[in-house]
DNA sequence: AAGGTTTTCAACCGCGTATTA
DNA sequence: ATAATACGCGGTTGAAAACCT
């Protein structure tokens, strides 16, 4: 049994890129005839290809009555909303775009629209804000009630904090083999904060994280001055590497504070030096050279090995 | 300017559903 | 009622274009 076969001989009908006179056999054929049964189609127009080849041709391209070309803004506006109500229903959705194809649709979502949506910090999926952005933004906010040594977000748009999240995700997932294994272990407690299935509490969730930046991870990682290649966690599933450059800079005048940005993504996040509070130069030199300088770890995040319900070591074994 | 990387989008594929014999 | 055939949908691919470095 198995497939039935969309056209008589497969083997020897012609696939990919449509010629121009290809093209115009079937335009020709479509107005003169109708297409009547697809399969019969090709014979008929003179066309060595199967039928579906040549209806995917005519309705996706061909067709007079398709508009080709940039979407406007309210078309996209239009698609995000179908979008959120109907998911990936392509072809409902270009009921509602008559001009637009599904696939041209489909297209036009995977490309742009999605990657829009995520910058935003809106999950194309559930066109719902991230949790991973609100973990973040709460773990930030711990930090800074801190000691003011920590790494903190900047304050800013929901893109420069999805911006931050991604480049944080990105150290923690390009470490070598030890510290995979702290980061793979982290992001799991991660996960289990968002879903809410952790078994650690928050604040243990926040004192493994301290701890691993305390391990120097990202003194060694991030050179200010230089700048180091991080797969990008968005495109890390994909089969082909992306990397994105970090860089780091002095942000303010008394260099106190270091401005981190990725090539690939909107500003990330700052980081306060709380030793270099005091450094004032004129010539903002001595600040700027020392504001680039490897940022101190977090040694004074109170992690307790002692504690019985959860060590940190434990988990490295 | 060249060569490598990433993005875009037309076209394909397999599968589920609808229609026909 | 059933099997064969046709159609349509959504996910995926890969060549070409666009973009970097």
């Amino acid at each position: 049994m198995g497939r039935s076969p969309c056209c008589d001989d497969e083997s020897n009908v012609k696939k990919g890129p449509w010629t121009p006179e290809e093209d115009k056999k079937l335009v020709d054929y479509i107005q003169l005839h109708g297409h009547g049964r697809w399969r019969n189609l090709p014979k008929n127009a003179g066309l060595n290809r199967c039928g579906k080849s040549c209806r995917l041709r005519w309705t996706n391209y061909l067709r007079p009555d398709i508009k080709r070309g940039n979407f406007s803004d309210d078309e996209a506006r239009l698609i995000i909303r179908l979008h959120s109500a109907l998911g990936n229903k392509w072809s409902a959705i270009s009921r509602h775009l008559p001009e637009r194809t599904d696939n041209e649709i489909k297209n036009y979502w995977n490309t742009h629209l999605k990657k829009k949506l995520l910058l935003m910090g809106i999950d194309p999926a559930t066109h719902r804000r991230r949790t991973d952005l609100e973990v973040l933004t709460s773990l930030c906010d711990v930090f800074l009630a801190g000691d003011g040594k920590a790494l903190r977000l900047h304050a800013g748009t929901a893109q420069q904090h999805i911006a931050g999240f991604q480049m944080l995700q990105a150290f923690l997932q390009s470490m070598d083999a030890m510290s995979h294994h702290l980061s793979s272990t982290l992001n799991h407690q991660l996960q289990g904060l968002i879903n809410g299935s952790s078994l650690l509490t928050q604040d243990q969730i926040l004192q493994n994280f301290g701890t691993l930046c305390g391990s120097g991870i990202f003194s060694n990682t991030i050179r200010p001055c230089e700048g180091s290649s991080f797969t990008n966690y968005e495109t890390m599933t994909k089969p082909y590497s992306t990397t994105a450059d970090i860089n780091i800079s002095s942000n303010n005048r008394t260099g106190n504070s270091a401005l981190a940005s990725c090539s690939k993504l909107p500003i990330a996040f700052s980081c306060t030096v709380p030793e270099l509070m005091s450094a004032s130069d004129p010539e903002n030199k001595v600040a700027e050279k020392q504001a680039l300088t490897p940022f101190q770890p977090w040694q004074d995040l109170n992690f307790n090995e002692a504690d019985e319900d959860f060590s940190w070591k434990d988990m490295l074994e």
